[in-house]
DNA sequence: ATATAAAGAAAGTCAAAGATGGTCAGATGA
DNA sequence: TCATCTGACCATCTTTGACTTTCTTTATAT
């Protein structure tokens, strides 16, 4: 039942959090440790720890090689909002929505409950109604119109 | 003889009791078990577990999805409010949709902010991408899923 | 010693298979 | 007629494994 990329997802992020802001990881020994082939690592790395999710990547193959996994940290949050919202673009599809979103209150940008409200106005239960090819249009511009609301 | 929808209909509302307000089902599971298509239990939840009837509605596909069904609070000072958002209709214009907003902060019933955040998301500029025939109804969609969310 | 080849040790890529849930139109039945 | 039931087809997410690339270590020839 549980989702193993979860289970691992949670895993490297306790150790972030441990470590204040860093983990490095070696691939097979957490295959190992977590009963799977080595490639479903990359997995759970390209799927929950993208730059879109405010994750820096690097890593090293061969003898002593590793996986450094680096939460992005943020210096002058008002300018980083900016950029992020500009960043934005004119269209964005709910899951990327969603990661920004679960960003900007991880950055303490907007408060948790503001990021519940703006899920559920992004969300695919609230567009329904919208034809599909407007879709990501519509949500851009909802999500950039609240995001400014705050800031203005 | 009960039809098998109602016999699911309780099945899912006694889960939903004994969790004391939420239950996590898995569909092939729930059809394998009252011996019928999977559709069928979607045909359930679409006809018995609307937000009309007072439920919110989540689901994941893939390995390890599943389906939550939660039971928006009763008995409690959420129920007029809940009374509320239905009033809203499928359909709402945005000057009738700011009265609504801002009686809902007048009441206490959502902040100042929750309110900006409403109006920014329901506004004109927000929908302007959206069809004119579609806009009062994808407003409508979006008010009520920010509004129930804060509700479940 | 030095250069080089071979072996070993990681990590990366990608596509197929597996596991769920969603949709919709037509069939069925009270 | 209207609600219910069914099944074919679709969308999304996870797991797995074969094959590839890169880096380090070790053996070998000069």
């Amino acid at each position: 039942m549980a989702r193993l990329s979860d289970v691992i997802e949670t895993f490297i992020k306790d150790m972030i959090k441990e470590t204040g802001g860093e983990a490095e990881i070696q691939r097979n020994a957490l295959a190992t440790r977590f009963n799977c082939v080595p490639s479903q690592i990359n997995y759970v790395i390209g799927t929950r720890f993208t730059t879109e999710h405010g994750y820096f990547v690097e890593s090293r193959r061969g003898g002593g090689g590793h996986i450094k996994i680096k939460r992005i940290s943020v210096n002058n949050p008002y300018n980083d909002f900016m950029h992020l919202i500009l960043s934005i673009g004119d269209s964005i599809s709910e899951h990327s929505a969603v990661a920004h979103i679960n960003n900007f209150v991880d950055y303490k940008l907007i408060s948790f409950r503001d990021g519940i409200l703006m899920k559920a106005a992004i969300g695919s239960k609230a567009l329904q109604y919208a034809f599909p090819a407007n879709r990501d249009r519509i949500r851009a511009e909802i999500l950039k119109n609240m995001l400014m609301r705050l800031i203005v």
